[in-house]
DNA sequence: AATAGAACTGGACAATCGCCCAGATTATCC
DNA sequence: GGATAATCTGGGCGATTGTCCAGTTCTATT
């Protein structure tokens, strides 16, 4: 009846030829995934359609049904792979052996240069944050970056003895920090980027007990 | 050619029948763009049409693009009304003649009612204010609406004598806690409110240096 | 009552959407 | 090298979108 490619996926056994088979599948996943991140953050979740990624990545139509569910599935997808990097940039300072100070700055920096050099990769979270609102599709995906950005957060204070405030409470301080300035960024506001640096270098400042 | 219904809108001269039209066309447009910010609030600007606006007010299709030029003119009106309507709601507590206990209660009373009671309209708030990170014909009006949110903040702490916390960071705090425990409330975690009502007490009560 | 203009109707339009699928192409293994 | 499965193509489907407009109904002024 159909032309039905079962996809191998999660039902790899035999450690032999399926993972590899799984894992070249995984690969040209997150590459597709890679693609569709910069096609969606240049036109948004509602305005982008699986055409444009398609044309965008250089493959057919029918490759992205053939790797992702729908829609959803390949967005979730690659808001998964936006957070995974996300927090790998800002964990680099937190995990590293340096001062308190050096710590602070790297995160500052990293903060910083995501809007800096990542804005519309950014935005498209805060895209389909809001589209969670009305989706419950999205709601898991949600939760889940923001959980591990509250934990992203909860690493950093510990890091620097300051288990004092809440990392719910920093958490939510810098996402709208970070969510303000990224739209004055986008507006075109080109003093966005100091006057975001300044805010945070203000607020840690700010927050220090005795370090 | 065209059977062009000239709008009369901002052209009224004489003070006598033309104003009397254009406040009804006013008051028309008023009505029509509430029944669309109820639409809009459960389904979300992308996926709410321009049908499902009319069928929802009563009202045929051609109506709304005989009132409005365009979705963006009707949105961007509707998201203007609604700021009205919470500044105005906001603002009561902190115009009125109470002690400073109670204009904290009453501003906590606003923030959390309206989470319990116009959530959909709300969420359709943060929905617009992440389209203008990508449409440029909404950045005006998200623009003015924070501006004015500012500016509430910002008579908040004149009237409890609070001047040493700077209006945006205030305004960014009670935000981002609005934001979150919104879409709590709206992942049907019933103890959303409790929590937003008690995250707003306890920060109110860290700002004050002597009420 | 007559008439002009505002207010309104709803069908038609081209464009676009996500999704499906039969068939072509390529890679992999015995 | 032949067979089997994985991968990929691109046209088609039904549904939906914003917009337009020719025509009808209502309202108010003369």
């Amino acid at each position: 009846m159909t032309s039905f490619a079962i996809p191998p996926s999660k039902l790899a056994k035999s450690p032999g030829k399926a993972t590899k088979r799984s894992g070249k599948r995984a690969d040209k996943k997150r590459e597709l995934a890679g693609h569709a991140i910069s096609t969606l953050g240049v036109l948004g979740y509602a305005r982008t359609s699986l055409r444009d990624i398609a044309s965008q990545s250089g493959v057919s139509l029918g490759v992205l049904h053939y790797y992702f569910e729908d829609k959803v599935e390949l967005i979730t997808y690659c808001v998964k792979l936006y957070k995974q990097n996300f927090v790998e940039l800002l964990d680099a300072p937190i995990l590293s052996e340096g001062s308190p100070a050096a710590v602070i700055d790297g995160f500052i920096d990293g903060l910083v240069g995501a809007i800096a050099e990542h804005a519309s990769t950014h935005r498209l979270w805060y895209d389909i944050r809001a589209q969670a609102l009305f989706d419950e599709a999205f709601h898991s995906v949600v939760r889940e970056i923001e959980d591990a950005l509250i934990a992203l957060v909860g690493r950093f204070l510990k890091r620097l003895n300051l288990e004092t405030m809440s990392a719910f409470s920093l958490y939510l301080l810098c996402d709208s920090l970070f969510r303000y300035y990224l739209q004055q960024h986008l507006s075109g506001d080109e003093r966005a980027l100091a006057a975001f640096r300044a805010a945070l270098v203000e607020q840690f400042a700010a927050l220090k007990p005795g370090v």
